[in-house]
DNA sequence: GCGACAG
DNA sequence: ATCTTGTCGC
């Protein structure tokens, strides 16, 4: 994977500043419980770039367990902020409550591409859009963006703990979703648990590294942005 | 001071 | 995330 990255733009020390307190308070509202039924639908989003300053989210909507895809919409703006890593949801998360918004039939839980409480605070992209839509959300992301884990083993459903460093806390669980490909990162967001966000996980995987609503959500995404271009 | 760093 | 060709393994 990138081993390196060249250093881009620095972010402005104050608007980090700003954006920390935001996350605190935002914090304050996250819930952290099983989900309260069975969900009947389950959603999935992701956002790209066609262009350097346009996002392009998408927001797809399937069924479960089947899942069979019932809707996917979309919503396309300026960009107005750049990407910081920590930071992720005051880029992206603005324009998802848009494509969101569009929706006809609402999911009962949402599985958002990136960290949900595996975050230095707590409120990674999942967790964020969780507390704004006051909907169930959690993260699966491909990457680590913090704690320390112990690589699974080999084999689809191997699991390993990833944990706070410095306090022990669970925060999520590696995952390798299929046999012998990168594993995945999962962790609760608002409303929904550990156990919740796993389980549910495994019941959207279909012979693919990424599960279903993610998967379908990122196909869209490329399908769209030939109608935006 | 030196790494790490979701999408 | 995005830019990009061929290539290795099941």
């Amino acid at each position: 994977m990138a081993y390196y990255r060249p250093p881009g733009p620095p972010p402005d020390p104050a608007l980090v500043r700003s954006l920390t307190q935001q996350q605190l308070a935002l914090r304050e509202r996250l819930r952290l419980e099983p989900l309260a039924q069975a969900p009947r639908f389950i959603g999935g989003c992701d956002s790209s770039f066609p262009t350097p300053d346009t996002i392009l989210s998408v927001f797809v909507v399937l069924a479960f367990p089947s899942l069979e895809l019932v809707e996917k919409v979309y919503s396309y703006a300026p960009v107005t902020m750049p990407y910081v890593p920590g930071y992720l949801s005051f880029r992206e998360a603005g324009n998802v409550v848009q494509a969101f918004a569009k929706l006809q039939q609402h999911p009962d839980v949402v599985m958002v591409d990136g960290h949900g409480v595996a975050h230095p605070r707590r409120l990674g992209i999942a967790a964020h859009l969780g507390v704004l839509l006051d909907v169930p959300t959690f993260g699966v992301a491909k990457h680590k963006l913090f704690g320390t884990y112990q690589e699974p083993g080999p084999t689809k459903g191997d699991v390993t703990p990833l944990t706070d460093p410095k306090t022990g806390e669970l925060l999520g669980e590696v995952l390798r979703s299929k046999d012998k490909v990168q594993p995945l990162f999962v962790s609760a967001g608002h409303r929904c648990d550990q156990a919740t966000a796993l389980r549910l996980t495994l019941a959207c995987l279909r012979g693919y590294k990424l599960p279903e609503p993610t998967r379908l959500a990122d196909h869209w995404a490329e399908e769209f942005k030939k109608e935006v271009r």
